[in-house]
DNA sequence: GCAAATTTGTAGCAATGGCTACATTTTGTA
DNA sequence: TACAAAATGTAGCCATTGCTACAAATTTGC
């Protein structure tokens, strides 16, 4: 049997993860470019309310991504900057993978702040491939 | 200035619309696999309840694009069968693209089901550059 | 130091898509 | 035909992510 599994999985947790991924990969970026992070900031760069960044970010503290205090700059902790650093790695690789098939800067910059929640290990591999990252075939 | 849309907020649009792509799809080939198309056979191939399934559905008849009458099968109005065919189309160059890179057949079904509904016209217009679908360069 | 501006928090609402439990309708079968 | 099974609908819950309006805290400027 072929044992493969669903594709259609569960939306709104895939969502969630992929909001998770982008939030502490834009703390980091922030805190690299401005020495701290906070809620304006992140507000800002989502465009969103900064509502809706707080509560996020309760749910990301929660989840023991983000290190909080009121009124205070936001963290990350260990588990969050892991995930912060995977997750620019892997927008790199498909920003760089879309430019080289032929894709303009400002679409492969839209499009793999999408695409790249939904490439697996084995796609990532394949695009690093055709990049010549890899030396392997 | 630059005037470049915001990558979240694109990527967040991107996500309103999938759930009605990911449908009307599954609506058109339940439809050619099995002759009609029932709430239980898109509870089957979403993996979700059938409560799940009439409510979705509820709201993409009220966008008119489905068509649906107590207790009866679900049909696709024009507006959904057109959404259908280019919903197919974005699908299979998604997967071949993924493919021709080098992906397993089963890991690119898997990828393409999320990837699909980022990718621009402008990436799937490399996507088929690449492919030798498209004779331009 | 104090008032104004800015930032952050909280309350409360909506849309979307998950679910279980239960009601109703339709279908299948004895 | 009558009863059982299957399919569908409805009620009502939760989580996530949007929002506006308003409150509280912090920072800034004078
Ligand atoms: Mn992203
Ligand atoms: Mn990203
Ligand atoms: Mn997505
Ligand atoms: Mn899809």
């Amino acid at each position: 049997m072929s044992n493969r599994p669903n594709p259609f999985v569960k939306t709104r947790r895939d969502h969630a993860d992929e909001t998770a991924e982008d939030y502490v990969e834009a703390i980091a970026d922030i805190e690299i470019a401005s020495g701290s992070c906070r809620v304006k900031d992140l507000a800002e760069r989502m465009q969103v309310s900064h509502v809706t960044v707080t509560r996020i970010l309760s749910r990301l503290a929660e989840a023991g991504l983000v290190a909080r205090q009121p009124y205070g700059p936001v963290g990350l902790t260990p588990q969050g900057l892991e995930m912060a650093a995977a997750s620019r790695v892997r927008h790199e690789v498909v920003v760089a993978f879309l430019e080289r098939i032929g894709v303009s800067n400002a679409t492969a910059e839209h499009d793999a702040e999408g695409m790249e929640h939904h490439a697996s290990e084995e796609t990532l591999a394949a695009m690093r491939r055709y990049l010549g990252l890899i030396e392997d075939a």
